[in-house]
DNA sequence: ATATAATATAGATAATTTTCTATATCATAG
DNA sequence: CTATGATATAGAAAATTATCTATATTATAT
């Protein structure tokens, strides 16, 4: 299989998961810190961590370090090219 | 979770695999039976089955039988809703 | 320099997904 | 009604994913 689908299927399988999509959801909206992240779920601390490595990992999100924490926002450059991948 | 998200997790399933996500590529020019979309691919037939099973039960894409073949499209309501998930 | 808070990593386990071979079902032609 | 072609299902194995506990790392405050 080409190039050409795997950066949108590392996308898809980012997007594959009720966690996840809900935190896409959650920073729709604003940036968030992964403690506050994690507060709006039922999981432990490592189990978000996993999670939040697979989103920026594949594109979708961006984090970066502000002191002790990590806050993280949509990619829009990418949710973009998703945006076209639609059309 | 609720459910709200459910099913856009499944069918982000559904496009979470390159084998699939060629599939739908296919399948956006024009109606294919199983018998030639399984030329495309190095994968048995029972694979096939079962990736189509998969686009179907996700609502990505539709399936009708035509006396021995099975010709599938895809499921454009559904892609409206995903494009209109990414606005 | 030490304690504390936030996050990451390691390693194990359970669950899910992908693939195969073998076999069954369905539809059609003769 | 039997043979053949197209597709589906069953069951097993391998690979991947999601989760946890325990521990390490990083940053800050005292």
């Amino acid at each position: 299989m080409q190039k050409k689908y795997h950066d949108f299927v590392q996308m898809f399988k980012g997007m594959a998961d009720e966690t996840r999509l809900k935190i896409l959801d959650m920073l729709s909206s604003e940036e968030l810190c992964a403690c506050k992240i994690l507060e709006a779920f039922e999981i432990t601390q490592p189990t978000l961590s996993y999670h939040m490595k697979i989103l920026t990992d594949c594109g979708l999100v961006n984090a970066r370090r502000e002191g002790a924490w990590m806050k993280y926002t949509l990619n829009d450059g990418n949710f973009k090219k998703l945006k076209e991948y639609f059309k």
